[in-house]
DNA sequence: TAACCAGTAACGTTATGGGTTACAATCTGT
DNA sequence: ACAGATTGTAACCCATAACGTTACTGGTTA
C-alpha cells in the first residue's frame, strides 16, 4: 500500500546535489540567486520547494523542475493525509 | 516543446465532475466539506488544490490526489515560467 | 587566533487558503 | 409575475508560508 514516508525534497537536494558537487550552502544559494537562509530551510526541511524554486533548480542542476515539484507533491500529500485523519466528505461518484 | 497552457485544475473539475453529475456548486462544496465560496473560487481559477482538497477530490470522486495535485502543479509551473521571465541562475552541474 | 561556514532567531513583506456574512444578478418552477 | 434557489463576489478575519535582511552563536580549519 505504499505507506513509506516520502523523504523531505531538501534532503534529495543536499545528498545528491550539493554534498556530490562539495558545494557549500553559502556558495549553492549564491548560485542559485537566493539567500543563505532560504536554502538552509529548505535543506533542513522547514522550507518547500516553491515552483519559481524548482525553476532554479533546474536550471542550475540541469534537470526539471517537475522532479522537484514532484517531490515535494508527494511530501505534502503524505503530510496532509497525516494530519486529517479521516475528513468527513460524501462520495459523488458514479460508481 | 509543450507550449500550451495548462487549464487550471478548476475547469477540468468542474466539466469532468460537478457538471458530468448535475451537481450545483453548492450542494458539492456540501458534500465535499467546505465552504461554497472556497469551491466557488476553485471552480473559476481564483484558487489552486490544497493537498487537502486534493484528498476531498478524490475520495469525493473516486479518484487519485496525486492526479489533481499533479495538474496543480502543471498549471502552477508553468505560471512561474510566465512569471520570471529569465531567472539568472549559475549552472552547477556536471555536465 | 582569525576566517569561514552553518543554523537559526527576530523582524517585515507579500501571497494564499479558508471561513463567515451579505449583496446583486440570474435562473427556475409554480 | 413572484418566490426560492443558485451563483459570483466583495469585505473582513485568521493562519500559514515563502523570501529577504540583519545578527548572534557554535563549530571547523588554515
Amino acid at each position: 500500500m505504499k505507506m513509506h514516508n516520502p523523504p523531505h525534497p531538501g534532503e534529495v537536494l543536499k545528498e545528491l546535489c550539493i554534498e556530490p558537487l562539495n558545494l557549500t550552502v553559502t556558495e549553492a544559494a549564491e548560485a542559485l540567486g537566493i539567500s543563505r537562509k532560504t536554502l538552509s530551510a529548505i535543506l533542513n526541511g522547514r522550507a518547500g520547494i516553491s515552483p519559481e524554486m524548482a525553476i532554479r533548480l533546474g536550471k542550475a542542476f540541469d534537470t526539471s523542475p517537475e522532479s522537484w515539484l514532484n517531490q515535494q507533491m508527494q511530501y505534502d500529500l503524505w503530510q496532509a493525509e497525516q494530519a486529517v485523519g479521516n475528513i468527513e466528505v460524501k462520495r459523488l461518484s458514479v460508481a
